[in-house]
DNA sequence: CGTTCTCTTGAGATCCCTCAACACCTGTGG
DNA sequence: CCACAGGTGTTGAGGGATCTCAAGAGAACG
């Protein structure tokens, strides 16, 4: 699988054709292609976690990698899903401060910081492409704090199942049919709610006809306008 | 004033001193000095709006700068406050995503996309620079999520203090006494909470002896561990 | 010294959480 | 083929943290 075909969906210009084997041996690893590897994980098995020395940054190539953090008693807040094609650590600054654990089956590809370093010396563009993706992940991780600061449950879900569909969208999948790789679980402590209030939401949105579940990881979405009305916070009926 | 002792605390290496008048006006900008302007914002004076085209990256010299996104039906939420040294405007890639509002009287220096652009292409280490900051930012953000999702209103505002007061404390100020630049509203909109509650929590700690608060943008810290306690969710007596 | 803005405090309502039971699915082994 | 177990998701009842609405107390300012 090339990397080329795995572009980020928001960064322009994109990380991902930097990194791919070829280039990244030619321009900034010389011969020695032994430093770039890949690294296969196991559902649950962890990148890295936090507080770990940073030596990498990842590109994901198939599964879904889950980033958060962690109170001590438990409480999890995750941050952000990582797709194919997204790069997985750029986030810190030379220490990890996210745990990044597999949600599902997972292959990376492993490219060590020097080489990163040498990249951005020696290609003007990379930095550039870069500083795109981290400002894309920025306004990204914003858009979602005001999900979590000021929305009501209904409203995060309806935004969670919007951007899980433009996204599944835009990697090519069937649109009527929205994939949803992750568990409720999971769904929870991404938009900082109970899996039973999550479950309850789900029912809400398949009674009022905005959704439909095929099995609880394929979702039908029946009603789009209404669904965004729900998410931008402009529905009246739903939130009663 | 220098912009070279205003440097961002997260940043290694910073940023601001890369946009002194005089570097930048020598690299990237030869003589024509007049690209580089400074603005003054009266309080509640927008720097820009969400939507607009991104034209420039401030350095905000002085004031406080609160960045936020709406809802329709006006709920706020408050995703990062800037203080002096702070770069405004990282987060976009083209169009603005969020709200810039100055909270007081403030000053910023407007640099130029195309400058930014050339300092990169000219100056490799300005790059990574702007890397390590956007790095920075993203993991406050993050950090940030874990409050607005999974911490109590008592949590969040002691969370809130502690890091104001380290902010306060880098950049000089007398550490028993940290200033609160921002109003009740703000801090409300900025921990995903009402003022009353945040009204309610104040006096929780107060009447605790975590804090005194000397007005009401004063506070002193009387029990430092105890707020840090509660701010990382380890304390059992104040959250019942 | 009133006016306005901000902050605090109180009482009731509400949304979401907690605890609990049940349903569903899948694989395993009798 | 069925019984069973474990993981996952749904639904219900009750409680609690936070919000809403309302009034009053301070602080800033002309």
């Amino acid at each position: 699988m090339s990397a080329a075909v795995l572009q980020p969906i928001l960064a322009m210009p994109t990380v991902a054709p930097w990194l791919d084997t070829h280039v990244i041996d030619h321009v900034s690893l010389g011969h020695t292609i032994s430093c770039l590897s890949e690294r296969t994980l196991n559902e649950h098995e962890h990148l890295f976690l936090e507080g770990e020395k940073q030596t990498h940054v990842y590109l994901l190539l198939e599964g879904v990698v889950g980033m958060y953090k962690l109170l001590s008693d438990g409480r999890r807040q995750i941050s952000t899903f990582a797709y194919p094609g997204d790069i997985i650590g750029l986030d810190c600054n030379g220490t990890h401060v996210n745990n990044s654990e597999a949600l599902s089956p997972s292959l990376v590809r492993c490219i060590p910081l020097n080489a990163i370093d040498k990249l951005i010396r020696s290609e003007p563009g990379f930095g550039q492409a870069l500083l795109h993706l981290a400002a894309s992940e920025l306004a990204e991780t914003r858009e979602q704090m005001l999900s979590l600061g000021r929305k009501s449950a209904a409203e995060k879900l309806a935004t969670f199942l919007v951007r899980i569909a433009r996204r599944g969208a835009a990697i090519g999948q069937a649109s009527d049919t929205v994939q949803i790789p992750m568990k409720r679980c999971e769904i929870a402590d991404f938009l900082g709610l109970t899996i039973e209030t999550v479950s309850r939401n789900f029912t809400k949105l398949k009674v009022s006809r905005v959704i439909r579940l095929k099995t609880n990881s394929e979702v039908e979405i029946l009603n789009w306008a209404m669904l965004e009305a729900i998410a931008d916070g402009n529905d009246t009926s739903l939130i009663q």
